[in-house]
This record gives structure tokens, C-alpha cells and sequence, in this order.
DNA sequence: GCACAATACCTCGATGCCGATGTATAGCGG
DNA sequence: CCGCTATACATCGGCATCGAGGTATTGTGC
């Protein structure tokens, strides 16, 4: 997930660590923060792998800069990670934000719509957080208001992203025609 | 939060570690599959700060099974955990959620109260998913139809919890007088 | 003139999680 | 009677993440 921020936002333009942790800030930090000590080590991580190359610039205001630049590996590597998903990007939906906020730089609508297509199978099949043996339980079903709360909310999520998924995926196959 | 379902779980009757893992599986699972190389250990943890104790029972079917049992500082453990939740749990909507389903074991309705109160205040301070500059984007202002989803369901989402949250809170506080 | 915050990057040890693999038993279909 | 699945628990190496701490410079408030 923070490899893929990483990708998504050096996909677009080089930048430096520091404004890079400030964009990754902004897309989830205030759900789930990201610790410098782990940013920059997943940089280098992606360094060593060939995906990004960093130049070093005199600091604006302070030490100096490594600006980083997605080589073509690291830009192919978005690429693939955007169009073939583990399934843990797919189901959860901090990962998922992550990955939809990045999905346009997958060029094709095709790849996007299958991408899609993917979270709405998941969103269809029928799940709940609370049975009854093997029977899921619906939220009128629950005396605690609290586990009630979980299911309401979980619906209103699901409800908004099939009625997006469905329109987006029509918008997205009247462009290949 | 994999050891906050744990102890939540325990805290109804003593389980055996498959048929918690079944249980943490429904809870969770659709969305953030557990290992079973988690559980175990995380179950041995448990056991060595002494919140939970063990007894072997020959196996129904197969091999002997370990029944967990909360002890009285386990017991004390959940709630102060579920009294005391650590920002990640406020702000993670996936550890939210499993909070969420084990606060009724929390018996003070104003110590209830207290934790819906703290997920209140996170969601009521203004927080979008991508900016200019220090300004939140409006879904209407982005021209990515997969950002704009995000927004919007997110919007969505908080919304609904939102009017949960204070319809909860209204009944929470009626309770005490 | 001095403390402090912000910029900018880094290391280290601890820990939790994962996938792979192992061990054993019971029941079922072919 | 053989393989498969489900039950039931466990270990191990690898790795991502975190918190604490470190280094250095520039700008701001008092």
C-alpha cells in the first residue's frame, strides 16, 4: 500500500522524500499515519529494486534534497500492480482508496473497468461481520446498538460504492465504443 | 486488534483456538484475512502476560483442542482497551469496526459514550483525501472519476455514521438519568 | 541572542504478521 | 484402501512497520 502510494505520486511528477511524506499525509494519514522510519526505508527498498533513481539537489530551506524519479521498470511496475491487484487491495478499503486514487494512471479503460469489476464481485457476494452459525446476521436482527452501528454503517459504504462502481463501469464501456 | 477480538470474543465464553479463528474469520475476514501463523502466537502472547489461560480437552474429531479462558486481568484488559482505545482504533475504520463490535462489553454507558465521542470528533474535523495545497477537495472540483469515488464514498460512508453516532449518543445519554 | 519549529534525511532494535511447512486424527467418496 | 477435506495446533524465516533517537540547516518569535 505505501509502495503503491510511493509509485502512484513519483508516476506523476520526481519529487523529494519530505513532500513526498506530506502527499502520503494527506491520502491517509489521517486514517493510518505513516511513520517516517518507514517511509524512507521503503524508499530505498524501491531504489534497490531499480524502480526509482534519486539525484541529490542542495536543500531549499535545509539539508539536501534526494529528488526521486520513477525509472521505466518503476513505471511499468505501477502499472502492473495497478491492473492485477493482490486480493487484499481489493477487500480492503484503505488499500482500495489507495489504489483507486492512483487507477487513472492505468491508461487503458478496459484494465480500469476490470479493476472495477473486480471490487464490485466482492461487494456483491453476500457477507456480513456477525452470524447466526452460518447465516448472516442483518442489523435489525441485533440487540446491541453498537454491532448494529457496524452493519449500518458497513451498508451505507456498500450501497454508495455499487451505485458508483455500476456508473462508473457504464462511463467506462461507452468509451471503448 | 487482532488481540482486542481475541479478548472480546473470550470475554462472552471460553473457545478453542479453531473455533476463535472461525470467529475472527467471520468478523474480519472478508475484509483482512488472519493467519493462522498470527493467531497462535498472538493467542501465546495473550497467555504469557497472563490474560488468558489455557486447558487441554480431548479433541471432538481430531486433535486435543486448548480451551482459552479470559482470566480476571484479561477480563480487566478488554476494558480498559476498549475504554482506553489507542488513536489507530479511532481513526482505522477496520479496527473501528472491531472495537465497535465488543463495546457492549463495556458496562458504563458513559465510558460508551466517552469512545463514541472520540470517533465523533475525528469525524467531524474537516479531512478530504486530496488537496490544493492546504485547501480539501470537493469531489465536484476533481476531473478523475476514480478520486471522485473515493470522496464519494467516502462521503457517504461518514454521513451514515455520523447520523449513527449521534442518534446512538442521544440514547447512550438518556440511559443516565 | 537564543530557543524552537520546520525542513530534510537516517539508523536501530523490537515486534507483529505472513507464507510455507509440519504433525496428527477422523470422516467421506470412489 | 487411497486420497481428500476438515479439525486442531504449532514452528520458522523473512519482512514491513514502528517508536525512539540522531544529525544538520534555516527561519521565526520573544
Amino acid at each position: 500500500m505505501l509502495e503503491l502510494a510511493i509509485l502512484g505520486f513519483l508516476y506523476d511528477a520526481p519529487l523529494h522524500g519530505y513532500v513526498l511524506r506530506r502527499h502520503i499525509a494527506a491520502l491517509t494519514g489521517h486514517v493510518r499515519p505513516v511513520a517516517e522510519s518507514t517511509l524512507y526505508p521503503a524508499i530505498k527498498r524501491l531504489e534497490k529494486a531499480g524502480l526509482l533513481a534519486r539525484t541529490t539537489e542542495p536543500g531549499a530551506v535545509a539539508a539536501p534534497r534526494h529528488v526521486l524519479t520513477l525509472t521505466e521498470e518503476g513505471r511499468q511496475e505501477l502499472r502492473r500492480r495497478l491492473a492485477d491487484p493482490g486480493q487484499r487491495e481489493i477487500t480492503d478499503e484503505n488499500q482500495w482508496f489507495t489504489l483507486l486514487a492512483f487507477l487513472r494512471h492505468l491508461d487503458d479503460p478496459a484494465a480500469q473497468a476490470a479493476v472495477l469489476r473486480r471490487r464490485l464481485a466482492f461487494l456483491e457476494e453476500p457477507a456480513s461481520f456477525f452470524y447466526d452459525g452460518d447465516r448472516p446476521l442483518r442489523a435489525e436482527e441485533l440487540d446491541d446498538p453498537f454491532r448494529r452501528g457496524v452493519l449500518t454503517i458497513a451498508r451505507a459504504t456498500s450501497r454508495a460504492e455499487l451505485a458508483w462502481l455500476r456508473d462508473t463501469l457504464r462511463s467506462l464501456e461507452g468509451v471503448g465504443r
